[in-house]
DNA sequence: ACAGGCGGAATGAACATTCACTCCATAGAA
DNA sequence: TTCTATGGAGTGAATGTTCATTCCGCCTGT
């Protein structure tokens, strides 16, 4: 019976974890080869389960994307919010959350690069347009950085740019560098990481005297 | 012979579009699809020419979109030197170029769109990689950005990071407002991207009197 | 014994590439 | 000038491959 119960647990970590093996090959292969470049039968392979056994988890293919992506961005959007003070300063919280986004994307790269690959394509573009035009987004709040500028706008730290271009500047410089360094293009140590981030405080503050 | 000579430039006028027409169509379409998300038979239907016409100009897929690459990359580099001038104040030349990515994205979204997906395919990876480690690249020197990086940081002018990073800082912000720019999701006036181009110089400017 | 999860062969659609054919401008014969 | 033969561009149906999805036995836990 000792051994009994081990087995049955085993076999069902083993079972619960088919689902997210799935998950994982999908995630790294799309992140790679984009989601027309990766055959079901490459994420089977990757997920050591049969090409049949995925449809027992999900609906096809297109559904296995965009529940992936929604879980990804959600687990993305929580990752930055990890320890983030609303009464810090201005300074601190912008540093803070892109210091957020650089540290998801170095430890986590392939769900970075999905979730990239996801925005750029027709679907997320789609979905991006509509969550601006009417702003009942599903997921509700987009990105806090907007109350950030918003409120760094109000204390004439920040420069008077639309939202749009403040995103750019900050997210811009560390999507470009994180990709570089996912590629192995280079190799990036704290201090020109801290270096980086403040440079793209540098970007969007208003005053010269910035530090 | 009057008619004849007309009927026969018209002859080869068209048939000299054929392959234009095959190049834009693809390049269009693979901007917007990807590389496998476009099939021959679509290039065809929008090139307006039979699926086998397009072999009879490149020997297949990957020749096709790696001959277009080659060409529309290298006119995107002299179109960034055009009225370039090496003796211009460094950030007169930062801006000179930086505002002449901006440009070519605004006015070649479809180009714009097909090299960004190109340097972000595992084949792009892979040939950034190999430009970085030998550096006997076909195309020769790549921006004339890194030689006004190299200036300003003698002159202590720009940051004192790595090329990368600058790179990052400079080129990052741009690309994604024009991404966001061609998908409808922002509209930008000229004064807005002059303030936002002056922003990505405060990223990489060493001063903080850095107008 | 059996219900249900599972793998992977089976299926039909879609794809890249080929090929046999059409069409037409030109060259040369009459 | 007119007729005909020729070659090469152009086509799209045919081919073989690969894909997403389905389906059917097997195997395992109960």
């Amino acid at each position: 019976m000792n051994i009994h119960s081990i087995e049955t647990t085993a076999i069902l970590t083993d079972s619960g974890n088919k689902r997210v093996h799935i998950i994982d090959a999908t995630i790294k292969l799309i992140s790679e080869y984009g989601f027309h470049g990766t055959p079901i039968s490459m994420i089977a392979q990757e997920a050591g389960v049969g090409a049949g056994t995925i449809y027992r988890y999900f609906k096809d293919k297109d559904t296995l994307v965009l529940e992936i992506f929604k879980q990804v961005n959600g687990d993305f959007k929580k990752t930055l919010l990890h320890e983030y003070d609303a009464d810090q300063p201005i300074r601190d919280r912008f540093l803070h959350l892109c210091r957020g986004i650089f540290q998801y994307g170095m430890k986590n790269p392939y769900e970075f690069k999905f979730i990239e690959q996801f925005y750029n394509s027709p679907y997320g573009t789609t979905l991006r347009r509509d969550n601006i035009f009417c702003n009942c987004g599903d997921t509700g709040q987009d990105l806090p950085l907007e109350q950030v500028f918003a409120a760094g706008q109000a204390q004439q730290l920040i420069k008077e740019l639309p939202l749009a271009a403040l995103i750019a500047l900050a997210i811009g410089p560390i999507v470009f560098l994180v990709k570089d360094s996912i590629a192995g293009l280079i190799q990036l140590d704290e201090a020109t990481v801290n270096a980086t981030l403040a440079a793209c405080w540098d970007a969007v503050c208003q005053m010269p005297a910035n530090k």
